[in-house]
Parts: C-alpha cells; structure tokens; sequence
DNA sequence: TAAATTTGCGTAACTAATTACGTAATTAAT
DNA sequence: ATTAATTACGTAATTAGTTACGCAAATTTA
C-alpha cells in the first residue's frame, strides 16, 4: 500500500483496519479447511468458554472487549447452533451461559486448528523485523495510560502557545484590554468603580503609576491581557491584576503564558512579591495561580466587593529565565 | 486486555480489530476538535485528491485499497457536502471527480490537524518500543507473498505428515491395499488380468518374487500404500507399481513418503534404478514422480494397457540418508 | 459494421461491530 | 414496605466496510 506510506502514520487507522480485514477474511476460510463449522467472530467467546465454567454475557463481554449486545447476539447464533446451553438462572436478570456438549466436542477438534494457526502465526511474526504482536500490546498500554484524543490535545496545545506572542502595551491595544475584561467581569459580577477607572484609563491608572500591561497576540490578534499594577505599601511589589483570556483562545495555555511573562516582568523590575485578588468561583483561574506559585494569603485591604480570596507569590531569580 | 494474552497470537485479528476500533473512534473526535466537518472515512479519498489533480473512482478505490462501492459512497457523501465536484466525461462511464472549491479551502485548514495527529502519533509510536508501523508494513508485505490462509494449510500439511508412519506390509494390510489400489484404478481405468494377480495374491506375486510393499499409516489406519516389483532383466532393478492413496487423506504428502521410502528402500537393497510405468491423464502423479526424480524413458515391455508413459530414476548412495 | 468483451459505476444486500434505549429483576435507601 | 437506583440483557438503529449483480459505454474482434 504505497498510499499510506505516503499518507503518512497519521493515516494507521485506515492501513490497521485493512490489515485486520485481510486477516479475518484469511480466518473465515481457515475454520473451513478444518471442517469447523465456526464463525470466526465466534471465537473470543468460545474460547472464554473453554475452561468449562459458567460466565454471564456481561461478564464475558468485559472479558473479550466487546460491548454486551455484540456478546448477545453471538451467544443466541452459538446457541441456535448447539454450542451453547443456558444454565441455571437463580437470578432472573443473568443469563449464565456455558458449552453445551456438542461445544466441549469441539474444544477436542478445535485443537489442531489452534496448534497450525499459532504456529503459522508465530513463524510469520518471526519473520518480520518488528514484532506486531508485541507492538499492538504497547499501543493498547499506552492508550490505556493517554488516549490519542488526548495526545492530539496536548499537541494542539504545545504549537498553539508556541504561535503566541506575548508583547508590550501599545495604544492600539487598549480597546481589547477593556472588551476582554469588561467581558468575563460582567459575565460573572458587574463592574464596579475600579474597573472602569483602570481600563477606561490604562495609560494613567496603571502605566504612569509604574505598573505594567502584557498582551499575548495570536496571528496579530489580541487574545489575552494582563496587567501589574505598582503597589505602594512598603515593599517593592506588584498586583497581578486584570487578566483576561478571550473564550475563543480558550485551551491554549494563553493565561499561564501571560502569568509567566508578567512574574518574569515583576523579577527583571526588582520586585520581592507579587499578589493577586480574584474569587474562588473562578476555579480555573485560582488552579492557573496556584500553577503560578501563588499561594493564599489574607489580610490586604481592597477596593473590589467581588473579591474574596488573596494570593501572593515570591519572586525569586529563577523568574528571570524561565 | 488480559484476555488476549491468554488466547494467544491466534487472536490477533481479534485483537487488531479491537486497536482499530479504538483509534477511529478518537479519529472522530479529532476532526470536531478542529471544527473540520469531514468524517474520517473520507480521509483516504479527500487525500487522494488533495494534490488537486481529478481521479475516477476505480482508480482512487485501487489507490487507496478499497472497493469501488465503498469510494462511490463516499464520493457522494462529499459531494453532498460540496468537497467534491464531477468533472469532465468524455467517457461517460468514467465519473473524473475532483476537489470542489470548498475542498481545497479545507486542504488549507486541515494542515494543523495533519501536523499536530502526525506529530502525536508518531511520538506515541516511538514510545513503544516496538514500531507498530513498521510492523503493519512489513506484515502487509509478507500476506501479499503469502497469505495468511496458504500459511496455515502448509502448517497443517507438515504437521499431518509428521504423523504419518511408514511401515513393511504385514498380512492384515493385504485388504487395505487392495482396496486402495483398486479405487483409483476402476475410476480411470478399467481392472486388467496383471492388477487381480498381484492385488489378490501380493504374498505370492509379490514378495516372494524378492519385492516389498510399503504402507503408510495415520492413527494405524492404512491411508496409502505402494509396491517394489524385483525386475529380471538383468540390471539390479525394482518397479515401483500399485502406489494408491486414500482420498481421505489427500494433501498430506503421503505420495511423496511413500515414494522416498521406497527408493530408499530400493537403495538399501543395491539396487541401481527404480522404473515405473503410469499414464498421461494422471497429471498429479507423474509431477510426483518428477519430485522424486524420475525422468521420462520409453522401450519397456509392459503387460498393461492403461501405461502410456514409462519413466526410471538412478538411485545414487544419497538415497540411503534423505 | 456487427457482435462480443471489457470497463466503470451504482445499487442492494450482507457483516461485524457499535451506540442508544427500554425493560425486567434485584438491591439499597427511606 | 415502598420507592429509587442499579444491574443485566435484549432490540433497534447506525457505521464502515464488504460482496454480488446488473447496466450502459467503450473497446476489441471477427
């Protein structure tokens, strides 16, 4: 299949179900040259039936990986064909099932077919270089462990912060800086007093007072915004104030990567602390602090109703870099 | 999934299936993660026409290794959706399809969903220590020389003719081969005067003229049988004659042990050349002699009217060892 | 040039699985 | 002792493919 190689691995899923579809064509035919007249989608179930014991649908169907109808329906052909007897039902719900005798008669036959398959099977596995079989195992351990939607997500993830430009206020930004704002804090609370004073005036209630405004650009377009803002109670320390992350940016690591910047922004000024106030419905945003480094704290007076929980980070030298 | 393990390689259609299964679902939810409405059945057919040239549908279908039924329902499908155009016929039973406007607008905006799943799944691919890729590949490679079905009867085949003994005619057998001799005979020929005489009396005819009988054995049951005839025309030669095999027990090999042992035989007993004398029509059995080494001669007397064909091997010490 | 064959495609029916949903039996909670 | 929740199963509809078959157009052969 020269189209998949260069389709790419991305495209494993198609080359996997003709590869399987090849196989079990193979497998119908091989039931024949035994003379065992046996579906070979009947197999998983006949051989968790083999042992002798008892199982209910369900509990086979965990068993093979199947879903509980596709057991049924094998059981009913199984059974309309003599392989199968129901046995005692002292719970009406259960169906517990086993190898009727023409079933165990052909765990006897089977055999054969068994040794010649595996051994065919195992030689050919041999003769490749990489080991399909073993390979199939560590896939399925690995998607147990991180599904490939899951994987995908993340790479999603790593090359769309990877296109985000984290920058310096400039006037053309200060339109976005009040939409994406004003747009969660009424979404969640109203704006209040402080609010409109700061984002109506960046330039003069944050800038001129020493504080800084860090936007993230994705393609030119401004998809986040924070601000720090100058304190001015003794020590040398910022408020991390203001941030927003548009809802159409969402998942891309935008908040962390203007968190980031701005502590990175606070250690390269000097300063010892930075703090933050928010609200503890917003529990992305304080799992994002906490991230951060951010750690509770209590006691600053504040000029905001909505808050309700303070935090406050160290800076330390490492902020410089990373 | 436990299970597997335990059933063995034998499972592993089952077990593909299963793998397949799990990575096409998370294809699905793929495509909605990119907000691409394609499903991921058209994947091989919207690649195919991505470099933007027109294709027909038996063509894609043998590009992509599907049926045709199964491309002109996806054809359709996309067309419904407006990714794909009919283009020129000149040969009106050809359908020239091709990327519509809107598809080529999609190639563009599924190159990141190209990246990021390839990127994924190729780190998830090198995780593992065994390449499930390249595995597909060289598996693909190895049914195309040989199937999967071909693989397993010549498994059968070895195993079945390891069970096969080769044993010295004791008198019980004289009926078996008889009746053997006398199936195949009276079903191309007709029973001549020399067939009755050594049938009848192989004691008398045949072994006390300095010849042996070989019989094959499989769960002692006589499946085959043939006969070493002294020749009296000077040279140390034997006839090889009366060889038969069950139809039941066709496709064993069983000719062909019979016909090793009894050059071997012959070998042991000094003797330089075995003959035998057989007919055209039985094509299976002179490619059988041809195996063993006999070469087509002519110029024998011989008492029977079906011989059309007459044919001797030299027998060399090797005989003695294979 | 007519007849036979091949090619290309579409429709229908089938397959081996799935999800969605309903229902009866049992178990747990009030 | 009811009521609510859970469990086990079956049925129906869906999915992504497959074979089987038939028809019309094109090509080859006589």
């Amino acid at each position: 299949m020269e189209f998949y190689k260069m389709a790419g691995i991305k495209s494993i899923g198609s080359r996997l179900r003709m590869l399987t579809n090849k196989i079990t064509d193979d497998a119908a035919q091989i039931y024949k040259l035994y003379n065992i007249e046996m579906q070979p989608k009947w197999f998983p179930v006949f051989y968790a039936l083999s042992e002798g014991n008892e199982k209910t649908i369900t509990g086979i169907a965990q068993e093979i990986g199947h879903s509980h109808p596709s057991v049924s329906k094998i059981i009913s052909e199984m059974i309309e064909d003599g392989l199968i007897e129901k046995k005692d039902n002292s719970d009406a719900r259960r169906s517990m099932v086993g190898l009727s005798e023409k079933g165990m008669s052909y765990k006897e036959k089977i055999q054969d077919q068994y040794t010649d398959v595996e051994d065919a099977i195992e030689a050919l596995n041999r003769q490749a270089t990489n080991d399909l079989w073993k390979a199939i195992e560590e896939w399925e351990f690995l998607l147990e462990q991180k599904t490939l939607l899951r994987r995908v997500i993340e790479q999603k993830k790593k090359r769309e912060s990877n296109a985000v430009l984290i920058a310096s206020f400039k006037p053309e930004y200060a339109n976005a800086f009040r939409q994406l704002n004003e747009e969660w804090i009424s979404s969640y609370f109203k704006m209040e007093e402080a609010d409109y004073r700061s984002l109506d005036n960046p330039q003069e209630y944050i800038l001129d007072q020493g504080g800084h405004i860090l936007v993230a650009l994705l393609n030119d377009e401004v998809v986040g915004v924070c601000a720090l803002m100058a304190m001015h109670d003794g020590e040398h320390a910022f408020e991390l104030a203001k941030m927003a992350v548009s809802p159409s940016a969402q998942g891309k690591s935008i908040g962390w990567l203007l968190g980031q910047a701005a502590l990175n922004k606070a250690a390269s000024l000097g300063a010892k602390k930075v703090y933050l106030e928010s609200n503890t419905i917003l529990k992305p945003a304080i799992s994002l602090y906490h991230k951060l480094g951010f750690q509770k704290i209590a006691g600053h007076p504040t000029p905001y109703e909505r808050c309700n929980i303070q935090m406050a980070v160290d800076i330390n030298p490492s902020h410089k870099k990373s």
